[in-house]
Formats: C-alpha cells, sequence, structure tokens
RNA sequence: CCGGGUGUAGCGCAGUUGGUAGCGCGCUUGGUUUGGGACCAAGAUGCCGCAGGUUCGAAUCCUGUCACUCGGACCA
C-alpha cells in the first residue's frame, strides 16, 4: 500500500513539467534512447499511436486526390542552393555525407532535411504541359535536422513525417490546396487527437523558409505553451522558377506552376501527451489509442471469470475494438495503474460479483468516472464510453484553450499576462517585424499565428502605436 | 552553442584515505494470492558511459569524449 515503490512513479506535472513529460514517454513505453543524440526509438506502444495516426491521415489524402511517392534520402548541395531564402534558413541544421565506401565525394549530400527541393528538381523533368497538372504527391519518410536541444517528441534530429508537395497550374487552385490541407490537419487534431486548435497565418517572420504564405494550426500544451501542430505552405511560383518548373497552357503559352507543402510529424505525439496526460500517465483518445478497452478481470482465478473476460473480448473485437485482456497474475492494482500509466481510454473490471448481476464495470480514463454496462450490451455500452472519452478530452483541452486566450493593449500588460498565466496573449498589430522583435526581446514571446477569426481589439499596434492592420496571438511555444 | 546537474545490474541508488562492487525494487522459477500498485521461498543479472593517462593496482585521481537532463541562446 505505501508507495515505497518510485520505480514506476511519474513526476507531477506541477513539479516539473519537463521531468513530467519525459517520464510519461519513457514510462508509458513510447520511447526508448539511442546511442545518438536527438534519434529516438519508438518502441511498439507508441510506434502504434503513429501507425493510427498515419492510417487516418493517409486515407483523408488519398480521398482529395493526393498519391504516396518515395523521394531520395540525398540531396546534392547544388540542388539545395538553387532556391536562396530556402537553402539559408535549412543550412545551418543540415547533416552531409562527404564519404562514399571509402571515396571522398566530389559533391557532398545533404542528408534531407525536408524535400522540397528533389520535388521541384524531379517535377521540372516530368511536368510539360497544363495536362500533367496538379501534381498531388505525398511522402512518408523521415528527416534529419542537426537541431542543438533534443527531446523526445517534440525536437529529434530525426523525424518521422508526412509531407505533401503539390503542384498547380493557378495561384489560386494552389492557395485552395494550401487552406484545404490546413482544415484536414484542424480535422486530424479536433475530431481524431480531441486538440483544439486556432487556425491562422505565419507571420513573415515565422513562415517558412522559401514560402509566401505558411498557415498553422496551433495547439495550446497543459503548461499553457504553443505548439505548432499542422503546417502548410503556399510557395507561390518561386521554387518553380528556381528550379525551372515550366508547362504549356492551352494556348501553347510557357506557364509557371505554383507549389504548396504541407507537413505533420510525430511532434504531433508530443502535442497529444502534452494536452492529455495527467500524473498518472499518459491519456489517450480512444481514436488513435493502440489499446482502447483493457479488460481487467477480479479474482480470475474463480470460475468462469476468465471465460467471461474471453466472451467479451471475442465481442468487442468483432465490433472492431482493439481490445486486450489482461490475465497476468499482477494484482488488480497492479493492472489498474498500469493502464492508466499507458493512457487506454476504458477500462472493463469484470469480477464475480458483477457476473453474477450480468454487468461490468467501465472505467473512463479521461475522468475516472465509472459506467455500469449490462453484458447483454457490451459493446455498445462501451462504444458509448468510449465516445464520452474522445468528447470528454475534447471539452478538457478547448477549455483549457479558451480560458487562456489573454487580450492586451500594451507591450507591458502583454509581458505582465504571459508571465502570469501564459497561454495565448491577443493584441492589434501594426505588421511591422520591429514590433515582432521587440514582444520577443521585452516579453519573451513569439508570434504565434494570425488568427482567420478576426476581431478588433482597437486601433493602434500596441507596440509602436501605429495603425494596425490584424489581431495577432502571442505566446510561448515549443 | 553557453551555463548547471547526472552517468555504477532492467529501474532507483550506495560505494570511506585508490585494493577489482553492494542495497531496494524489478526479473526468473515454484507456491499462496487478487474489487486499487500482494506475500513466502529459491535463483539469475555488472565493458562502474566510452577512450586515453597516472599507479604495483582506478568505479574512485587527471585529460578528453559521448549521452541524458534542466535553464538560456538558436531553431518549419
Amino acid at each position: 500500500m505505501a508507495k515505497e515503490k518510485k520505480v514506476n512513479a511519474i513526476t507531477d506535472m506541477e513539479v516539473d513539467f519537463a521531468q513530467w513529460f519525459t517520464d510519461v514517454c519513457v514510462k508509458a513505453e513510447l520511447i526508448d534512447y539511442s546511442g545518438v543524440k536527438g534519434l529516438f526509438i519508438m518502441r511498439p506502444y507508441g510506434y502504434a499511436i503513429w501507425e493510427n495516426i498515419q492510417s487516418w491521415m493517409d486515407k483523408r489524402f488519398k480521398e482529395l486526390g493526393h498519391e504516396n511517392v518515395s523521394m531520395p534520402l540525398l540531396i546534392p548541395e547544388s540542388l539545395l542552393q538553387k532556391e536562396k531564402d530556402h537553402v539559408e534558413g535549412f543550412a545551418p541544421e543540415c547533416a552531409w555525407v562527404t564519404i562514399g565506401g571509402s571515396e571522398e565525394l566530389q559533391e557532398k549530400l545533404c542528408i534531407r532535411p525536408t524535400s522540397e527541393t528533389l520535388f521541384c528538381d524531379h517535377w521540372s523533368h516530368v511536368v510539360h504541359s497544363w495536362r500533367d497538372l496538379p501534381m498531388k504527391y505525398n511522402q512518408w519518410c523521415s528527416v534529419l535536422r542537426w537541431e542543438k536541444t533534443t527531446r523526445p517528441f517534440l525536437r529529434g534530429r530525426e523525424f518521422l513525417w508526412q509531407e505533401g508537395h503539390t503542384l498547380h497550374a493557378t495561384a489560386e487552385e494552389a492557395i485552395e490546396e494550401t487552406e484545404t490541407m490546413l482544415e484536414v490537419y484542424a480535422e486530424l487534431c479536433e475530431k481524431v487527437l480531441s486538440m483544439p486548435v486556432v487556425r491562422g497565418l505565419k507571420t513573415d517572420k515565422e513562415k517558412f523558409a522559401g514560402a509566401e504564405r505558411t498557415y498553422t494550426v496551433e495547439c495550446m500544451m497543459h503548461d499553457r505553451k504553443a505548439l505548432q501542430s499542422g503546417t502548410s505552405h503556399y510557395f507561390g511560383d518561386g521554387f518553380a522558377k528556381a528550379y525551372g518548373i515550366a508547362f504549356s497552357d492551352k494556348n501553347n503559352t510557357q506557364q509557371t506552376p505554383h507549389e504548396t507543402s504541407w507537413g505533420v510529424s510525430t511532434r504531433i505525439i508530443g502535442g497529444l501527451i502534452m494536452t492529455h496526460g495527467d500524473n498518472n500517465g499518459l491519456v489517450l483518445p480512444p481514436e488513435v489509442a493502440p489499446i482502447q478497452v483493457v479488460v481487467v478481470p477480479v479474482a480470475q482465478h474463480k470460475p468462469g471469470v476468465l471465460e467471461k473476460a474471453d466472451e467479451v473480448y471475442a465481442a468487442l473485437k468483432a465490433a472492431g475494438i482493439r481490445v486486450k485482456v489482461d490475465d497476468s497474475d499482477n494484482s488488480l492494482g497492479w493492472k489498474c495503474a498500469q493502464y492508466e500509466m499507458k493512457g487506454v481510454p476504458v477500462r472493463l473490471e469484470l469480477g464475480p460479483r458483477d457476473i453474477e448481476n450480468g454487468v461490468c464495470v467501465a472505467v473512463r480514463r479521461d475522468n475516472f468516472e465509472k459506467i455500469t454496462v449490462n453484458l447483454d450490451d457490451v459493446v455498445n455500452g462501451v462504444k458509448d464510453a468510449l465516445a464520452l472519452v474522445q468528447a470528454g478530452l475534447y471539452e478538457k483541452a478547448n477549455k483549457n484553450l479558451t480560458e487562456h486566450i489573454y487580450e492586451a493593449h500594451s507591450l507591458e500588460e502583454a509581458k505582465e499576462l504571459q508571465e502570469k498565466n501564459g497561454g495565448f496573449i491577443k493584441t492589434m498589430w501594426c505588421g511591422g517585424l520591429d514590433c515582432e522583435v521587440a514582444m520577443k526581446e521585452k516579453a519573451g514571446m513569439t508570434s504565434r499565428c494570425i488568427p482567420f477569426k478576426q476581431e478588433n481589439l482597437g486601433d493602434t499596434c500596441p507596440i509602436c502605436g501605429k495603425k494596425a492592420e490584424k489581431m495577432i496571438y502571442w505566446g510561448v511555444a515549443y
């Protein structure tokens, strides 16, 4: 009974949020460290979460007409350098291959930090006519960026992601694609991951290297810091021109196509942990939980208990629910704690007394509420419980988001609000880089996004006093 | 990259003035248990992060390096 055992304990998030996060990652068996800094092993339980996210996105991408491809891992230096802003943005964090076998290479090869240049080069070969457009490609891969500070999921040197790349005849069509894919990401966050988002546009300072516009969905973590959870970029025709992509239109005149890219990485799992997790460990939304329901037999040595547990298992499995029975000889308490730590959304307790009464007890991971479920109708009872958890998590996260958006009318006020409460601070903004820099230097905040849902909080920029253009959200970001 | 902390069994840690390593938990086997982290018994497990150096002898002293971690800077 005494909690002497620190073995499986997780640091409370109020005590040390960063340590809590690391504890959850390790103790819930999501990751392990490898011998190379910033390169993490995703263990089966962690990878299964990614696979669930992946399969939802992959299906959605294909519904929208995208095709999967596989691009090379290495980018010749000369190819990377064709677009000036892009190379300037990425060069500081590139890793290079300089030796092949025992020979020094004539031209060094960059391990892809992102694949815009590869897609562009390829398209410059295969795109000739308006009939070839649009090109709607996606690839699932890992990329490498030589980050200085690394953390599981949130910032790895290598990370898994999908990168979508599309090419369109017109700017309008490309912009529409960019916005559509942003909405797909918002849907992923809100419907699948129960993570409410703020949709918006990045400022010029924060946009992707080489992009004309960067759209973002921003989430708020438990510690009220922001996490950019998905982005979508409109490139205009800059890359296409730099890489010599052109097509003949219907009038047989040469045109330059317009390009987009968009990506979501395993970082979003870090977001999932920091949005829903609690001091007992991970909390997973049912949509992506590798195990949605764990059946815990109570007094399992008594006749009929395990048999009943297996029956329930079979029924749930047949209904397409990801279910597991834990018939190990660990104690009940151990099992409860274990599956709480692993974030299983619903625990079904099934003991002799329950069986006698023709029921079992479903326990929600999000609020520990116990729901009595009839064994006759266990599938529907469990489905209801899962839906409640999925919705309950969204509500809780949405409360955290909406309650921590504050309005400020001066830089000092913004700074105070951030220091006191964290969260997003909304202000008007003149659109100037100087004001963004001032906010960073004086208040430690970066611009998160210019939300699509604009409000008028005043006429002037609270930082410089000039005429305000837009309302903007500020915050401390991961 | 700058600054602080840490590397000893799977995990958490102890290890004195330098003499070749210990505890708790976990793990394995057998048995008893099971409505919130059970108990008894018997076992197994060490490149003391890595590489040099000093020494008759290094977990211990010195140098370097790698990794983890916290803070800062930087960073879609």
